[in-house]
DNA sequence: GATGAATGAGCATTCATTCAT
DNA sequence: AATGAATGAATGCTCATTCAT
């Protein structure tokens, strides 16, 4: 129930609800690998055309923008995040658990979309407002999920931190270390390197012990 | 004399040095803004010359593509973190000193840069080849004089952190924190709150005692 | 057959090959106009489209570069001569009819399209290579068709010239004289002046009696 | 005095008659080269500023469009063409002697400025009506010499044609085939094939018996 | 008289979107 | 529902020409 104002937003001229979402996959995995190669403002309609078989009339059968297919892209990420993260939260097993399995499920999801990440975070400001909103708020949520987990940890003692608030954001956004910063750690560190490494860190600053850890 | 191969890139068509160095001034100074209003492609030319009071032919006097504006805007920001941090080594305290100082400075210009640093992180794809090689060379320097300076502190036993390379690069990717996640951060934390929240973050995740913080 | 390796140039983004035809031919009538009358480089695309009832982004569908639409002029009207020769040459009566025949029918065909032919001398410069190679070749290819029906009439001692092979350049570059000297003949002579004149000019120099021209 | 109504076209904002003759001089050397090389459209001015060492301010004090410059160089090698006609006239030799003169130095000049002649062919189009009457008057009275050079062999009898006045204007154009099939000539001739064929093939036509040749 | 910086009208081309078939 | 041809607004960039110094 929570994300009503934002949910539902790409129109379509179709009424088929299930060619709706099979078409708009073929849509979203064509339009993902151009984008990723050519980035989004360097792809045309005619590319995701060619890349995925569909005119450009039947495209914007299912889309009304060339933005909405970005909107769509992000959309998928985002629920696979979420899903992820509420997921953990059901399995329902000590604060450090969870930390820990949510660091290694997102990192594992963010390592595994690389490019979409990236595109994600370069092409955001062309999205319209309402859609930004959405993505904002859908960030905050997760912010927010972030936030409780470390409040359990801190209450029961195994994270030491003073400001949990803050702490939050910005583990949230050094999940997405793995693609931003991609291609200075490309040559550098191996997959291992970089996952043990930034959670580490992550946990570290999050005052765990060693032992805990462990 | 180190940037010997990277430097100069951005080609004019008038001669006096010092009026090239003043009118690209008037151009970064009206694209900054339009750009972080609006975002680099949909800004158009005529929007910097109205905000600059330059006609399009004389902007591209000073310039060669739309493109070298954004380099040139970078260029200028990326001097300004490089001097910064020079000038942080060249104080030559202890490695504890010289962390903080790195730290401290480097959120302070990306703080007073918001809108630009989130203008780099997400148009860095539009530029060419040559500026990106550029731009992620300076961006490798950085991270390996953060690295030095870790591992002096390493060395002399400060700071405890099993792997420092990639620390190093943890670190310097938290430095845009403040940047690309301030949509988040307006309205929740001041501007105190979110810089020693990240510094602390950091100093923690680095294994630097309360002790020796203080 | 022949033709292979030089044929085939304008792209389209259009399937259908007839209308492919169609629209072209609707472009070449409008271009020749306007490029006639104000000369390629001064004519713009803005002109081509109030002059054909197309769009620029229509135009620009079955055409690459306004060049292009030089080159389909061009095409065009060598074609017709290619096709002129050799239907000349399958006629296949002797030399002196067969040269009469290419002459008169050449000249005919030039005189009919004074514009541009004139329009082809001056803005062959405007072509790229490739298009410049095209042409250059299918001239070269008329000029050996020249060249092989002179020597057939010097075999038969109805020709007498010493150099076949220069005269047979020399008057294929007459074959223009109608359209490149238009305006200073305008006034003084009528067609059947200049065209008579001419080839009366070219049968006497290649030392063909009066008898024989009876 | 003949020149009267045609003469001193191109303005200058400098008085001293001297220095616009020499700066002329140069701009016109500068200009000749560059525009063979590149065309005139796709000439700039900055080129002719780059290949003279004047700046563009200079030019633009001895030549008021760019168009005149192309005038001017148009005007030169036209002064050449009649001072070499007159010259041959006033030799005041038999009209045998004269024409064959007038041919050989015609052609020798065409020769040594293919790429200009060719250059003005392609690029009278460009020039305004003004100059382009200042072209076609000079051009005719250029033929006008020519047939009166004709006709004083015709009423010798040394020249056999039936239409002299046309002639004059077919030869005056042959003179110009040197520059104007100079691609498709290249390879294949070498000068003196080039020069004599084709000053062969006009005596032919005008009737000259190979004795009167000798 | 020379200079070269400033100017801005002008143009080819692209491409998201529509709509007739 | 699918197609793909038509559309035309929008834009980066050029370059002849001017004019203050």
């Amino acid at each position: 129930m929570k994300r009503k104002l934002t949910e539902r937003k790409v129109e379509a001229t179709i009424r088929d609800e299930l060619l709706i979402k099979q078409r708009r996959e073929e849509i979203i995995r064509a339009a993902s690998q151009v984008f990723s190669r050519k980035g989004y403002h360097q792809t045309t309609i005619k590319d995701i055309c060619e890349a995925s078989g569909l005119g450009p009339g039947t495209i914007y059968n299912y889309v009304k923008k060339k933005e909405d297919i970005l909107f769509l892209i992000y959309d998928k990420l985002a629920t696979a995040l979420d899903e992820s993260l509420l997921e953990t939260i059901k399995n329902n097993k000590g604060p450090l658990e969870q930390l820990r399995e949510a660091l290694k499920r997102t990192i594992d999801i963010v390592w595994d979309n690389q490019d979409l990440i990236l595109l994600m975070y370069q092409e955001t400001a062309a999205l319209d407002r309402e859609a930004m909103y959405n993505i904002l708020h859908r960030e905050n949520n997760y912010v927010k999920h972030m936030e409780k987990i470390l409040e359990m940890g801190s209450e029961k003692g195994i994270i030491r931190h003073k400001d949990i608030r803050i702490a939050a954001d910005i583990i949230v956004y050094l999940l997405s270390f793995v693609s931003l910063r991609r291609w200075n750690l490309k040559n550098r560190f191996s997959e291992k390197e970089v996952k043990t490494g930034l959670i580490n860190f992550i946990l570290r600053a999050l005052g765990i012990s060693e032992k805990a850890k462990a």
